[in-house]
DNA sequence: CCGCATCATGCAGGGATTTGCACGAATATG
DNA sequence: CATATTCGTGCAAATCCCTGCATGATGCGG
């Protein structure tokens, strides 16, 4: 790994966690800690970091929405998008649907090679504001601001423009008979449309989604390609969809 | 293999994995790092990519990015977006460009009548999640990262099925002669093409780019409909804009 | 065909940078 | 105050870089 993506790298996970532990990113990056102490103490001679104890810090205390955005998105969803982010390899056109969970999935990212991203979700676009290697395709129509994702004819027809390599798609629930479901009519279909589109769909699901059933129809079980759920839910509870032939990928902690 | 083939892919690979390491290029290439060595410090004398110890990086941008200029001169910024903002009527449509500026419009956008947004900017979609009557129309296409807002064909082609009856246009540079300009040729050209599809154009300008010059040319001043400039600029540098028949808005303390 | 200039390439060696390790000092934590 | 990290510095090994030069290919004019 080269010097200065190193340095770039580590200013991406401080604006992204808000802090960087000198020990865990030697640990990521397999490098001694004296080699990350060293870049951080050459950062913060260029003013790029607070060197702290233990780590560094970023310059200015940031946005506000740093502490918030922190505590908002729980363990679980972090676990869960940094695995369905290991999903993406190089020169990969994956889509990301809105929502939070989507989110922690833009977030992790992988940073070390160049992939494409397509979304229908402004807020998904900022989270990759700084991303040093996607490609960012927005798709546009018009806005659905529960969700914050675009809809509409005009976003249909965008969509039918770009074939994904992985949908990762988020619902509000998931059913073993009724199967993926959501609370909006228009989001449903294009939700729908962009798994038609891509080549595999995943869908990550949490415990409180499991076995419910939304307003409005998305996919039934069997058209995803795999489910991404934490390691906490049981195995009982997963039967129904097992036996349904879908993949199942449990996150390990 | 010729040079400048090699060179081409060098930066291909660039573009594709976000490095270049020399010794493995040369390995892949079947020749010694010195000649790979070679090429890229003339690619970095030619501003191609960035030279660094052990191989090479894509050119970092020189001008700090988005989210770095937010801290720029905010209070005027925000007295200017109100104004602006105040000159939504009830109904219309207003587009919103990309940058800082615009985010201060959309911040202050009345809240007590229904009109409707286009946007190609992911940011400025994401200032109006909360705002009550607003519709949001997002124009999709690649985003430009820098500025953070959709480019290239497939943008220029959603522009085009809209007639706003505002465009509030974002500029780095305004100049009696040379017009308005700003950095990106693609985003000029956006630009250019926003204001064309647009009943009005008003400009909002800060001291700093005023009677300066960007490398790529949007428009002639005359060709929009006013300008929107603080109050502590003096008479005398905005009497070429006035003599060249341009309205000028100031805003009041 | 010959001589010459030009260029790309590889090699050698001296210099610069990076990295990991060791050890004593500094700092956090209870 | 005691203990466990963490930090910083000096040092050595490895790696990488640059300069200068030799070699061979190519192109051009005679």
């Amino acid at each position: 790994m080269l010097t200065g993506q190193r340095k770039t790298l580590i200013l991406d996970i401080l604006r992204r966690d808000g802090q960087v532990i000198a020990k865990r990113i030697a640990d990521d990056f397999g490098l001694s800690e004296d080699t990350i102490r060293r870049d951080l103490r050459e950062m913060a001679a260029e003013r790029l970091l607070k060197r702290v104890h233990g780590g560094a810090l970023p310059l200015a205390p940031e946005l506000p929405d740093f502490s918030t955005r922190r505590g908002v998105s729980p363990d679980v969803k972090r676990q869960l998008g940094a695995f369905a982010a290991k999903m993406v390899k190089p020169g990969r056109t994956v889509f990301l649907d809105g929502g939070t969970t989507t989110a922690e999935i833009a977030r992790h990212l992988p940073r070390n090679f160049a992939f494409t991203v397509v979304t229908h979700s402004p807020t998904i676009a900022g989270e990759l504001e700084h991303h040093p290697t996607a490609d960012v395709i927005l798709i546009g129509g018009k806005l659905y601001k529960h969700s914050m994702v675009a809809t509409g004819a005009a976003a249909m027809a965008a969509i039918s423009l770009v074939r994904p390599d992985i949908f990762f798609l988020g619902v509000t629930a998931i059913h073993p008979v009724h199967g993926l479901s959501t609370g909006d009519f228009e989001e449903a279909a294009i939700k729908r449309h962009i798994a038609q589109c891509s080549a595999e769909t995943y869908v990550t699901v949490t415990q409180e989604k499991l076995d419910a059933a939304s307003p409005c129809h998305i996919l039934p079980v069997t058209a995803v390609s795999g489910m991404i759920v934490p390691s906490d839910i049981t195995e009982a509870s997963l039967a129904p969809y097992r036996s349904a032939q879908v993949p199942i990928f449990t996150v390990s902690d």
